[in-house]
DNA sequence: ACCTGAACACCGTTCAAGT
DNA sequence: ACCTGAACACCGTTCAAGT
């Protein structure tokens, strides 16, 4: 009774296909980042110079083009953990971590709400991403409260919850205004980490 | 060369007219609350037994559906900040207004999306709303800033991005698990107090 | 194996005709 | 002043025919 896996779309082999492929994945995130996730297919499909049946074929679900459109993103940032874990300071590492993963998950309005789908719907293309970015964070998260640097009540999810919050805002800040993200992720950390004890003690 | 001012919708004085729009703005909540800022006008219509021709002559467009249908939340919000203004403890009386708006701003998924483009959007029916909104919370936060409670360098607009990314969270919580927005403000909550100097000074 | 584009479905929006 | 529902437009999605 195993559900399907997700579908996850993959660059084809003959010359023709891989050209088509490409031109839609570059159309899709030129796309998306103008006029969100919701940009409409017909008009990627356009952009790219193929029929709406290639961008379909290529991309069944428009979760399938997201996730390809997003891949090379998120496989950037999960390396970046990995860096990150054998940095000194592991509150430095984490901060550093937090403030990449709010850009990449918030390149264009409407993303931070697909991949929090994700994280807990197995059946979604984004799914294994998202589980991948979750357990990158758990362990930077983790080595910071083994240092004693972040309270060891936060949960991974609340982390999440926090970097999802400080993504949404950056998605939605006003065009002209500079995004506010930094100064709002600034504000949360400000919330867990564990405060000096006073002096002499 | 003043635009005109956005459409704010009105209940008609004529019997039929104020039935049928009440009947379409309980449709349009429940069809919000179960399918987000985005459900089919046709069904609500339907569902309030009229044609699709009175939904709009009543509600021209989304964006005044959605005002209409938020008007007494929103307007709830702002009297509360009223009473509390009085409190003894300006700092309680921030928290609890901030769980408060919290959960007005999220009643529906796509809920603070609309009002946070409305914050900054004149020509939007829920501007003069969120104009209110925002004024409200700037007052309990000056207050709590001038008892020392909340750190001086915190702006009201920041204020409001704390505020909506704790409603997003909210709105996109798994729906099985509790929200997680209680926790999400109160973490932020201690990035922003003011910490309590060492004992003895 | 891949591409095309017509065909169908769905839904938002307008408007002429009616009470 | 308000209501109805047909009409049109737009776009997502499928599929038969083609290379």
């Amino acid at each position: 009774m195993a559900d399907d896996p997700p579908y996850i779309a993959q660059r084809p082999k003959r010359a023709d296909g891989a050209r088509n492929y490409d031109a839609i994945l570059a159309a899709a995130r030129k796309a998306f980042e103008a006029e969100g996730s919701d940009a409409a297919l017909e008009d990627i499909a356009a952009r790219a110079g193929v029929a709406i049946g290639t961008l379909y074929r290529h991309f069944p679900t428009r979760a399938a083009l997201v996730e390809a459109a997003t891949r090379d993103g998120l496989a950037h940032l999960i390396a970046r953990a990995e860096g990150l874990a054998d940095e000194d300071d592991p509150l430095a590492a984490l901060t550093e971590w937090m403030d990449c993963a709010v850009h990449h998950i918030s390149t264009f309005r409407g993303l931070v709400g697909i991949l929090t789908q994700s994280m807990y719907d197995e059946g979604t293309p984004s799914h294994a991403a998202c589980a991948a970015m979750h357990s990158s964070g758990a362990d930077l998260l983790r080595a910071a409260q083994r240092a004693e640097l972040i309270r060891p009540d936060l949960t991974a999810d609340e982390l999440f919850d926090l970097l999802s919050g400080a993504a949404w805002v950056r998605e939605n800040a006003r065009p002209g205004q500079d995004d506010g993200s930094e100064r709002f992720l600034r504000l949360v950390l400000e919330g867990i980490v564990v405060h000096a004890p006073p002096p002499g003690r």
